[in-house]
DNA sequence: GCCGTTTTCGGCCCGACTGTTTTCAGTCG
């Protein structure tokens, strides 16, 4: 059996909460499961480690009893009372907690009543009347079930961050216009920075909420109000996502905004903390015990300070010891954006990137970058136009050339080479060796299992050349699950040969996630905050790198580039040197360059702006711009994001004869051409994007799916 | 099940909204 994964722990013990709560358990025994579960979740080493040194249950919120349950689960995947649990409560029942509306108390009841099982079940029984036959129920419960359940079946997942912005971003546009409202901002897991959003919360401050609320309920994004009060109100929007949004007067904005904020289990934490001074606090300020107002808490600030703490950044309440720090004065001093100078981790017009070398360099001169690193894809991404050995050698010489003009940026010659299957890498490691930067990357062969993943991936940081590994994980925030990885394993083996893990920040990747840069951290290894840009543009947005990185608790010196290049360049040295073949020394260069107008700078410079090539490939890198997928219609009035194609004019086309045209083969090369264009977020296609959607529709997939599937087809 | 500036026993965050509750339970944020 494979060893048990902290996040596989704590889904035994949500699953334990469920179960029990159903069968009527104890609350506090029930919220003390699922506290248990969200801590060992995010704990920055794994269980068992901290169950062999006898350190499980000095965590706060773990007991003699978890420690008991984690033994079991380690040995057998479960424990006793989950066994037992199990075979009381069906995994169907456990299901329709799921369904919003429907609690722990009603799952019992018409379990107990009429013998349903599942969702199915329960569906059949509230069309036929059985439902509305109980105590307790009516015809209004009947339709909240039937609702409840067609909007179970048609919930979308999580969400990627950006795209919670974008949508947030929109709502909150709308309503600032409003004399009505004095303050807005969004709050929940989006102010956090989570990778993964669930819901949309708005806050607002306002003393007349309702002309607030009405805007809200009647956003064009808007399919169904779920819930409307005095002072919250709740919405479906057309992408299954759930917006809530609560208005609360000026004076108690800031102690609004930390409730809202959260996470439950900060707030609660910091609720008992009160509670053992003798105050109260809840989304109406500071109280006395016997509810005396003390502060309405206009700021945040204000309601950590009646409860003797500094403001805790919003990225670190997630009841991951955060107040304890904050009581002892020691919260880290989380890494900025003024903290980094220079990105590890681009492409060019040479792949798949959608800038030229000069462009990416002049952008990155313009955000002051101090040094970039160059980082195209290699051969075994044909898809993405990676480099073999010649074209990568030509681009050293480029980038030598190009740096030599700067004196404000040190211009780094780099490559994101491919881990093949076996850990052996996609390049010559002697030509590898004269570059200034390497990034190591998986992104084929990912179904393998985890011993072969882990020792293919450990291969490539023994080769001695490498410095870093790209998006270690593989995951997809709301989208796919990390591929199977001893991460423990491959951070030892960093660890031993100083190289570094990235946190990607390309808004579809987010990886390594926050949880995996605070085991960074503990272990030693130092973590890259990169963009993968793939456009001039994407340079400038390092923040999804730097959520992930302030959610695991990095400061500057755990971060490799916000190190002089000089510091990156000596580890590079020094493991070249301990780890690296004395053979590639003596190889000056492998490949011949051939000589003409590459070797002239001037026409060199010339050749860099040539665009031929461009991006052929359907690699879905990290920046494919998810936005238009989720709002068609929206999107044609929305505003288009600084430097994106917003000039290309819409073509007068027809949509039916283009989908018409899609669904030839093989797809002329024009064709082709438009539609990786469109999934490299090079170019707005409305009419495109249309067409793929219907089409889409037709076979259950998404429009960037159906995409990716005709770009694959053999030609 | 966990935990202690009131406690080793007896508490455990706090409030809004909905439905059929005529005095409050269930669910959610
Ligand atoms: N005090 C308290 N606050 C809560 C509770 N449940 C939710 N909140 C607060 C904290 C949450 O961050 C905030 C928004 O709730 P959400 O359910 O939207 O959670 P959040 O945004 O954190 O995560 P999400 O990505 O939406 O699943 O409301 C609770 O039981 N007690
Ligand atoms: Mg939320
Ligand atoms: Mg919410
Ligand atoms: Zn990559």
């Amino acid at each position: 059996m494979a060893r048990l994964e902290n996040s596989e722990i704590a889904a035994l013990f949500g699953e334990m909460a469920d179960l029990l709560q159903i069968d009527g358990g104890d609350r506090h025994r029930i919220a003390a499961f699922r506290r248990a579960a969200r801590i060992i979740e995010g704990l920055p080493r794994p269980a068992e480690e901290l169950l062999s040194r006898g350190e499980l249950d000095s965590v706060r919120g773990i007991g003699s009893g978890t420690v008991h349950r984690v033994k079991q689960m380690l040995r057998r995947h479960s424990c006793d009372d989950l066994d037992q649990l199990r075979r009381k409560v069906g995994p169907g029942l456990r299901e329709m907690l799921k369904i919003k509306g429907i609690g722990p108390t009603t799952v019992r009841n018409i379990h107990n009543r009429l013998g349903i099982e599942t969702i199915d079940q329960l569906e059949y029984a509230a069309q036929a009347g059985a439902i509305e036959a109980m105590p307790r129920m009516g015809t209004a419960m009947v339709h909240k079930i039937l609702a409840g359940v067609e909007a179970y079946r048609k919930r979308r997942g999580k969400v990627p961050l950006i795209e919670a912005q974008r949508v947030g971003r929109r709502i909150i546009a709308s309503l600032a216009s409003l004399p009505e409202v004095a303050r807005i901002e969004l709050a929940g897991s989006v102010r956090r920075g989570k990778a993964a959003i669930g819901d949309l919360d708005v806050l607002v401050a306002s003393s007349d909420p309702g002309p607030v609320s009405s805007r809200f309920q009647s956003l064009p994004d808007v399919e169904e109000v779920l819930l409307r009060g005095d002072t919250r109100c709740s919405v479906r929007l057309r992408n299954q996502q759930q917006a809530d949004l609560r208005v609360l007067p000026p004076q108690s904005f800031g102690a609004g905004l930390h409730y809202f904020t959260g996470s439950k289990l900060h707030n609660i934490e910091l609720r008992l903390r009160a509670g053992r001074m003798g105050l109260k606090v809840s989304d109406k300020g500071v109280f006395t015990r016997d509810e005396q107002l003390i502060d309405p808490c206009p700021e945040e600030a204000d309601v950590f300070r009646h409860l003797a703490l500094p403001w805790i950044p919003p990225e670190l309440r997630e009841n991951q010891g955060e107040v304890e720090a904050a009581d002892r004065k020691r919260l880290p001093k989380l890494i900025e954006a003024g903290d980094l100078l220079g990105d590890l981790h681009m492409h060019t017009t040479d792949s798949d990137g959608a800038g030229t070398l000069r462009e990416m360099s002049e952008r990155a001169r313009e955000l002051g970058h101090r040094y970039i690193a160059i980082t195209d894809h290699s051969k075994a991404l044909r898809i993405a136009n990676g480099l073999d050995e010649p074209r990568l050698a030509a681009q050293l010489q480029r980038i030598r050339r190009l740096d030599a003009q700067f004196d404000d940026l040190q211009l780094r010659s780099g490559i994101e080479v491919d881990i093949l299957a076996n850990g052996d890498l996609d390049l010559d490691p002697a030509l590898l060796a004269q570059l200034d930067w390497v990034v190591a990357s998986v992104h084929r062969w990912t179904e393998q299992d985890e011993a072969t993943m882990t020792k293919r991936v450990i291969r490539a940081i023994h080769s001695g050349v490498v410095d870093c590994i790209g998006h270690p994980t593989g995951r997809r925030p709301g989208k796919r699950d990390a591929y199977p990885l001893d991460l423990e394993a491959v951070l030892a083996a960093a660890r031993d040969h100083d190289v570094a893990l990235e946190c990607n920040g390309g808004p579809n990747r987010m990886d390594l996630g926050d949880v995996d840069c605070r085991r960074c951290r503990e272990r030693g290894v130092a973590v890259a905050l990169n963009t993968d840009a793939h456009a001039p543009r994407h340079l400038g947005r390092p923040e999804f790198a730097l959520a992930m990185a302030r959610r695991g608790w990095l400061e500057r010196e755990h971060v490799l580039n916000a190190q002089p290049w000089e510091v990156i360049a000596a580890r590079r040295a020094r493991r070249l040197r301990d780890h690296g073949d004395p053979q590639w020394r003596a190889v000056p260069i492998l490949v011949q360059v051939p000589a003409g107008p590459d070797t002239d700078t001037d026409a060199a410079v010339e050749l860099d702006q040539d665009r031929g090539g461009g991006p052929t490939g359907s690699e879905d890198h990290a920046w494919i711009d998810l936005e238009p997928l989720e709002f068609p219609p929206a999107v044609a009035q929305a505003p288009v994001e600084e430097g994106s194609a917003a000039a290309v004019a819409e073509p007068v086309e027809d949509r039916d004869a283009l989908r018409a045209a899609l669904t030839q083969a093989p797809l002329g090369a024009e064709l082709r051409e438009r539609l990786s264009a469109w999934l490299m977020s090079a170019a707005a296609d409305p009419t495109l994007e249309r067409a793929l959607t219907e089409l889409g529709e037709e076979r259950g997939e998404n429009p960037l799916q159906v995409g990716f599937d005709l770009l694959s087809k053999p030609l």
